[in-house]
DNA sequence: GATTAGCACTCTTATCAAATGAGTGCTAAG
DNA sequence: CTTAGCACTCATTTGATAAGAGTGCTAATC
C-alpha cells in the first residue's frame, strides 16, 4: 500500500487523535491540530480514499472516522515513531528492582504492579516455564523415617522441591542409589526430552525401587506440569475500566468473563513470537471474544532462555508507541534481574 | 427488638423478595406472594412500623421499601432458615476433592473454581498461614560447595525450603552444627515466639558462623513474612457483575479498585470470627468503600488450627442463606482434605 | 488538475413536556 | 384492628423538536 505522503500524514492524525481521545475524528479537527496546510475539504478527500483503501471507517454517515484494524497495523508497521520512557520513569522502574534478591513470587508481583503504574492498561505475565530448562541436579533428601524432600534443579537456576512418602523398608542407601541413577539419566535433558524410552530404562535399572520411584516421577511429572500450566498474573484490572469504552457494562462483562480463563490467557500469550516485542491487533489474536482489543507482549529470558511472557492488554485504540515502550524496557530488566539472581 | 410475628414475616418477605428481585418491594407484591391473609393496606401499616424501627426504608416517596442493614442483620440473626447445598451439590464438590492428593496451588484453585460455580459472588480466599504453626524441623543441605537449601518444616505439615548462599570456607560439618543448634533453640515454637531474647542466645553460641546463619535466619523470616503476608486469591469477579447493581459502572469502578488491593482483602478476611460462619453486612465491614457489600465468611483450619480464611463478598442483598450455606460446607471439606493431606 | 468555499443532507444527542404507572399515606367505613 | 378507596408523589417512558457535528458534492478558484 503505497500511500501518499500526505495521506499517511492524515492517517497518522487520525490514529493518534482517536487514541487520544477515543472519539472519531473529523477532517476539520485534523486540520487544525495537525496543520498540514490544507482546508478540511481536501482532508475529506484524502479520508475518502483512506475509506476505500480499507484503512479508516465511519461508525454512521454524519461521524468522523476512526482507523480500522489494517489503519491500526498500518500505522504500528510504519508509522510509529519509537518511544523511551522518560528518564524519571526509568530511575524509578529501577529503583523498584534493585533491591536486594527477592523471592520469584515478589519479583513477579513487583513487575506487574510496576508496569500497572507505568500504562492504563490490562497487564497479563505468565511464570516462567521449565519447560526449557535442562536438569542439572536432582536430589532425594531423607527427611523423616517416612518422608523424603525431592529437589529438581534445572540449569536456568530455578530450584523446586516436593515431598514424597517412602514405602517403609527403604534404606537412605536406596535412596541415594535412586538419586544416582537418575543424575546419570536425566542431567543436561529438558522435561520434554525425558521420553518414555528414557523412562523405560530407568524403570529397568531400578526395578526393585519400583514404589518410591513411581511416586518420585510423579512429582517430576507435578513439577513440570506445574510450571506449563503455570498461572497467568493479572493486575491493573481497574486500569482498564478507566478507559472510556469500558463505560459499557456489556463489554465489562466480555472481558472479566475471558480473563478469568487462565487457559485463554496463557493462549494468548504464549503465541508472543520470537521479536523483541509483538503487536497484535483486533483479530489478529485470533479469539473472537478478544476481537475488541489488541495486545502487545513480549518474552523475558534467563541468561538467553526464554521462560515467561509479559503482555498488555488494550483497547484497540490503544497507545502502541507506549505500550511497546514500556513491554520492550520491562521485559529487558525483567531478563536482567532474573539472570543476575539465578542460583548458581 | 421485640417484633410481632406478622411484622416478622412482612421483614422477612421484603428481604428475601428483594434479594431475589433486587427491586423495591411494594406492599401489594408481599401480600400477593407471601399469602399473609391480609390486605396490601395492612401490610402497609406494618411497613410503617418496620421504617420507624429503622429495619427497612424507601428509596423514594411512591417507591416499595427495601430492607436497610439493621433490618438485614435482623433477618440473617433471626429470621433466616438454615439451608443446605443440594444433595446433588455436595456430589459435585465431593468428586471434585476427591482426586489424588494435589498441589498446595491446586488446591487453592481448586476450591476458588468450585465456590465460583456454587454461587454468584466474588471468591476471596487467603493462603495457609505459617503464623501461628509451631516449628517442626529445621534443615540446612548443602546442595553444591556454595549454595545450601534450608528447609523449614512445620507441626501443621507445610514445607517450605530456599536457597542460601554459603561463604567460602564453610564446610559441611559447620553446616550441621548449625542445623543442631537451630533445632534445639526452635523446636515447637511458632515464628512469632521467635523473640530477639532468643535470637541472641542462638547468636552467641554460633557466634563463629555469623555470615550464614544471618542468611539463613534471612531466610526464616523471608518465609515467616511471605507466609504472613500471603496473597488473597480471588476468583468469580465475573459473577459479581451478573449482579444487577453492577450495571453501574461507577460502582464496578469502585469494587474492582479496592478488590485489587491485596492488604485490603487481608484485613477485610482477617476480622473473620472464630464462630462457624461470620455474616458482616455493609457498615459492618468496617471499610467505607466496602460500605454497600456483605462479606460471608469463614475459618478453614488444619487438624484444628487455623490457617486460612475463605470469603463471598457480594452486594447487601445477596443471599445469606445460600452464602452461609456454601461457605461451611466448603471450609468443612477443605480443612479435612488438608488435614488428611499434611505431611506427615 | 488540485484545492477550497459553500451548502444541502444525514444522523446523533440533548431537551422538554406530557403521559404513564407504580406505590404510598390517609381517611372513613366495616 | 382491618380494609377499600382515593388523592398525591415521584420515577420512568415516550415522542417531538431543536441543535450540532460532520460529511459529500458541486462549482468556483488558484
Amino acid at each position: 500500500m503505497g500511500l501518499n505522503i500526505r495521506k499517511q500524514q492524515v492517517l497518522e492524525a487520525i490514529v493518534e487523535s482517536h487514541i487520544i481521545t477515543a472519539e472519531p475524528v473529523s477532517s476539520r479537527s485534523v486540520a487544525r491540530k495537525y496543520r498540514l496546510g490544507v482546508s478540511p475539504a481536501t482532508i475529506r478527500n484524502e479520508m475518502s480514499d483512506l475509506e476505500e483503501l480499507g484503512l479508516i471507517e465511519q461508525p454512521h454517515t454524519s461521524a468522523g472516522r476512526i482507523p480500522s484494524q489494517p489503519g491500526y497495523r498500518y500505522y504500528v508497521d510504519r508509522l510509529m515513531k519509537k518511544r523511551f520512557l522518560t528518564p524519571r520513569e526509568e530511575k524509578i522502574v529501577h529503583a523498584i528492582f534493585a533491591r536486594k534478591a527477592k523471592a520469584l513470587a515478589n519479583i513477579i508481583q513487583c513487575t506487574i504492579n510496576t508496569v500497572t503504574q507505568l500504562t492504563d492498561y490490562l497487564v497479563m505475565l505468565s511464570g516462567p516455564q521449565l519447560e526449557n530448562a535442562a536438569l542439572r541436579k536432582i536430589k532425594a533428601l531423607p527427611l523423616t523415617p517416612k518422608k523424603a524432600l525431592v529437589v529438581i534443579m534445572t540449569e536456568t537456576g530455578w530450584v523446586e522441591s516436593k515431598m514424597v512418602d517412602l514405602p517403609s523398608g527403604m534404606t537412605e542407601a536406596d535412596l541415594a542409589h535412586i538419586e544416582d541413577v537418575l543424575n546419570t539419566y536425566f542431567r543436561g535433558l529438558t522435561f520434554p526430552q525425558i521420553s518414555r524410552t528414557i523412562l523405560h530404562s530407568v524403570y529397568d535399572e531400578l526395578i526393585k525401587q519400583r514404589l518410591v520411584l513411581d511416586r518420585i516421577m510423579e512429582i517430576v511429572e507435578a513439577v513440570l506440569q506445574e510450571n506449563t500450566d503455570t498461572a497467568v498474573y493479572l493486575g491493573g484490572v481497574h486500569n482498564i475500566l478507566k478507559q472510556p469504552e469500558y463505560s459499557d457494562i456489556v463489554k465489562v462483562r466480555n472481558l472479566m468473563s475471558f480473563i478469568e480463563e487462565d487457559a485463554i490467557l496463557r493462549a494468548i500469550l504464549n503465541k508472543t513470537g520470537p521479536e523483541e516485542v509483538t503487536v497484535r491487533i483486533g483479530r489478529e489474536i485470533n479469539y473472537d471474544p478478544a476481537a475488541g482489543y489488541s495486545v502487545v507482549s513480549a518474552v523475558y529470558s534467563i541468561r538467553g532462555n526464554a521462560v515467561g511472557t509479559i503482555g498488555l492488554l488494550g483497547p484497540m485504540r490503544m497507545d502502541y508507541a507506549r505500550a511497546v515502550a514500556v513491554i520492550e524496557y520491562i521485559t529487558d530488566i525483567l531478563s536482567e534481574v532474573l539472570s543476575k539472581d539465578a542460583f548458581f
